[in-house]
DNA sequence: CTGAAAGCGCTAACAT
DNA sequence: ATGTTAGCGCTTTCAG
């Protein structure tokens, strides 16, 4: 451990300082085995005294395999990611992977994304994972039969890869049946576009899709992205028959609780809303939001499980795998004021 | 953009392609100049079919730069680190650099951390970032003067190494001085222990002074972590004359918040309360939180900076470098019962 | 059990 | 302006 001169030490240097050839020194480094108890010693002592780090770039390019897992994350800002990130972290790690990651601010851009694939690309990693709707087919089409890839938080609509999600369509229906069982019977549903996240999209479309199914009439409110909702509050202000708000998000229903109480508007006693996510500091029960909580340990750990297996696997069929989440009762719905009896 | 088959296709394949050497393709792809239009025409068009993406491992081997920065992260799942990493991630890319993080899931324990470091050298990175306090010096001592460090996030006491951080001196004392201006007379401080956080320890002595220089009580309130704040507020509301109660982060705010909601006590009615951390979903009007943002944006683009400087700098001194925040006025303070006189 | 030697894919002189 | 050649630091045969 002393103070090398700037460069870093490589393999001969370890070499001449035990006494040994490099390759001695590679296997004991990869722990190859087969080796005299004596030379092992000698070698990490070494190692250890130069501080030496094996560089991955040259044992990468010798051996090709980099043992390294890829990804790409939409926006390092928001939880949803972090958390997404943090459980996939977790499973490499635990399958003997390293994974690096590289993450957008504010909103990746689809360049943004595209160079990110890219880098990692170039850095060889065996495996990816994109966790940004952002990218189109298109972008990893050139790689997709040269190294798994698989989508992680968002379905593939497109069918081209392999996902792995939660389940937009359990989530949505939940909460709309939970709503309907209160006894509402005016809803208003805010709505992302589709093309700001097919998962929040689709979401609500099992929401709008249940409740009227059950006979509810549903007010779907256009949102442009996920901010500004104080007008499209207002508007559904006007109608006083409308009891219940579903949001797409605990973000997007933090932001409607806000305006609501802007206006006086008491949750759960002058309206009810809903959310989804259930993660993080919103899923605290202070808040006491009524939500559903995506499944993002499991998502994430079987998205490295499903990049792995085709790794290793040869090929398998693509597959989209939607992921239960869990019903989370809050503070936020009660019984619509008419049947309240105030 | 044709299915190639599984291999990688390599310089020497483009060089096929294009009919032009080897040389010549690296030129193009480094936009290096001096090359006839045609030539580059040529090249880039047999890479795009071939879906050529240039090995990093082989580049960095060869030129010896690998123009990227690597970070260590703590914990993922928070998003103080989320929010770091996103700024450091886009000022690397203004300055043209990449940026690789390894994180941690739950807390990154030391081993976790130390080999997240090792990774990181091994992938040559030119720089490196720590957010973490889980790495102790030792640590990166035999590293230390071939690569430049810098830590973000947290003050490095030891003063090995650069730091950015929060400047928590004027955060602790603005929130003291505010609650003191208010008319509190008796505070309590929940205060984690230092080796929890160096930061929020700093913060919490930082409020202590300042409230004792005003002549003000203070019950300091020890937390063992970050959770389990329950028997901490009971024992506080055992003290009927301590009227505000400063939390180390907008998290454990929260957490305190709810105890207090539980036991029906309305903040800032019968209590203030005041939070640190000011970003995310908790910085959010709906809560009001009274905080102290960190200026994450300004001290993950300094810490950037900073390993660039002296990437090619040479050697400059050590720095500590505090980062004022803003204080943020909130609806968790008011005028203490007694002299609300109620 | 150990050393020598041939690359891995690329860059960087050096020629031409 | 372009091709040739010698490595970069390591792994992996292949001999011994």
């Amino acid at each position: 451990m002393e103070a090398a001169e700037s460069r870093q030490p490589t393999i001969f240097d370890v070499a001449a300082e035990a006494g040994v050839s490099k390759s001695m020194v590679s296997r004991v480094m990869r722990g190859e085995g087969g080796v005299r108890q004596e030379k092992v010693d000698r070698v990490l002592a070494a190692a250890e005294k130069l501080g030496y780090v094996p560089s991955a770039m040259a044992s990468g390019l010798a051996s090709k395999r980099t043992k390294t897992l890829g990804v790409v994350v939409r926006n390092a800002k928001l939880p949803f990611y972090g958390f997404l990130q943090g459980a996939m972290q977790k499973r490499a790690r635990e399958r003997g992977y390293q994974m690096v990651s590289i993450s957008g601010v504010e909103e990746l851009s689809a360049d943004d994304a595209r160079q990110a694939l890219r880098d990692l690309i170039a850095l060889r990693v065996e495996g990816l994972i994109v966790c940004s709707a952002m990218l189109a087919v298109e972008d990893f089409m050139p790689f997709i039969d040269r190294i798994p890839f698989v989508m992680a938080g968002h379905e593939d609509t497109t069918r081209t890869v392999s996902s792995v999600f939660c389940d937009e369509e359990d989530g949505g229906r939940r909460l709309a049946q939970y709503v309907h069982d209160f006894g509402h019977r005016e809803v208003a549903v805010f709505l992302v576009p589709r093309e700001y996240s097919v998962s929040q999209y689709g979401r609500g479309m099992a929401m709008i899709e249940l409740l009227g199914q059950l006979g509810i009439r549903v007010k779907v409110m256009d949102m442009k992205g996920a901010e500004e909702v104080g007008t499209l509050v207002d508007e559904v202000l006007c109608h006083p028959r409308i009891t219940a708000y579903m949001c797409p998000s605990d973000v997007v229903m933090l932001n409607v609780m806000d305006e609501l109480r802007r206006r006086d508007v008491s949750v759960p006693q002058d309206v009810s809303v809903t959310g989804y996510d259930g993660f993080g500091p919103l899923a605290s029960p202070y808040l006491g939001f009524t939500t559903y909580r995506q499944p993002l340990e499991e998502i994430g750990s079987r998205a490295v499980d499903l990049v792995l297996e085709r790794l290793d696997g040869g090929d398998h069929a693509v597959e989209a795998l939607p992921v239960k989440g869990e019903f989370i009762h809050g503070r936020t719905v009660a019984l619509p004021r008419w049947k309240d009896g105030r």
